[in-house]
DNA sequence: ACCTGAACACCGTTCAAGT
DNA sequence: ACCTGAACACCGTTCAAGT
């Protein structure tokens, strides 16, 4: 009765978060389990079968059923979606390579989905419209948690003597007029929830009728 | 003079676009251009670094220098770097997988933000919000471009038998009220440009003071 | 039903040796 | 300077065999 594939994939989670994705092979998965690799094919079609359960994992664990993000109007609702999406995918970085590889097709991947449509319901948002507005928004979310979690919004090292060639051949203009703003820190916090609430404004200008 | 890097490139670009990412190994390449896989050592420090080195080149392809892209108004601008953008990954789906793992470091990827960077100002945009609305853009539009390439927005083929489950549950009701606009595919040519245009109507509306 | 052993066709990378 | 050969420590997966 004990499914041994949900024991496959809590071994394959832990060996995510304490090594990473590229330590997560059939072989040293199944030494961690004692046994074979030839065994877990028993319970997982290939690696690619193994990696969408892992997905599907992260996703049963942030999927709201009760909790704080089930609660409040509909802006409260998709905000903490999304903030528990990215409180998701920061606990586990290594899920940032996979998460743009599959549709979400899975049960529980369909419900979040849902938790979206139901809120841009509420907001008042045309039906005709709605699909749409999840993807994008969904875009967004799962793309700024991804950015954070592989690095794309890291300071950039740029070879500064590039840089300066870049510089004083008049080009990078923008760079130039932006430099009292480029030098401090980003705090991403802070930025992700100005972008939530532009999104907001931006679904509840969809609810009044436009040409 | 001839650069020996830049025929590696060459080859594992085309190596891509002809078999995928997954086909760009060491010993592949290195067979391809005639040669021992320890050869391009001399050349390419590691096999990341010949990944990264890929990106590049689709960057060089993409930036807008004396290019349509490069004429116009502010939102022109933006949405023609946009387009070309997402045109690029189309050309070359394998990308998707490398596009959110890096910073924009390379002095073609820097001159891309920059040309953003120059729209935003222009639109009127406060220089403290740019470097924001200019990550909020770009992660929407590679994550787009990402989602399409890797199949995120495939139909998903959602077990019906599950499905049917969930519906009779009385879970599901986003998409229960949403079921006459969930059967039409989705035009993402359509979809993108919508988008856009949302997105241009925020960048508009972040000009004028707000508390 | 569930697991094993041996094998196949691959990987990226190191190191010493060749010219 | 540039390349090679042999080797190391890995991969995912197939197939026949064991209990």
């Amino acid at each position: 009765m004990a499914d041994r594939r949900e024991e496959i994939l809590d071994a394959a989670l832990a060996l995510a978060d304490e090594a990473g994705l590229d330590a997560v092979s059939m072989r040293a998965l199944a030494d961690r389990l004692g046994v074979t690799p030839m065994a877990l094919y028993r319970h997982v079609d290939s690696k690619a079968d193994l990696l969408d359960g892992l997905v599907d994992r992260l996703l049963v664990a942030f999927v709201p059923v009760n909790t704080d993000a089930a609660q409040g109007d509909w802006a409260d609702r998709l905000a903490g979606l999304a903030r528990t999406f990215r409180r998701t995918v920061q606990s586990h970085p290594w899920a940032a390579q996979l998460l743009f590889s599959r549709p979400a097709v899975t049960p529980d991947a369909v419900r979040a989905v849902d938790v979206l449509y139901s809120a841009l319901i509420e907001a008042g948002v045309p039906g005709r419209e709605v699909p749409r507005l999840e993807r994008m928004i969904s875009t967004f979310v799962i793309g700024f948690a991804v950015s954070e979690a592989s690095g794309r919004f890291a300071p950039g090292a740029v070879d500064p003597r590039r840089r300066r060639g870049q510089f004083c051949d008049g080009e990078l203009l923008g760079h130039r007029r932006l430099a009292p703003w480029l030098d401090s820190p980003t705090d991403l916090n802070a930025e992700f929830e100005r972008d939530l609430s532009d999104l907001l404004r931006l679904v509840e200008s969809t609810t009044r009728e436009r040409p």
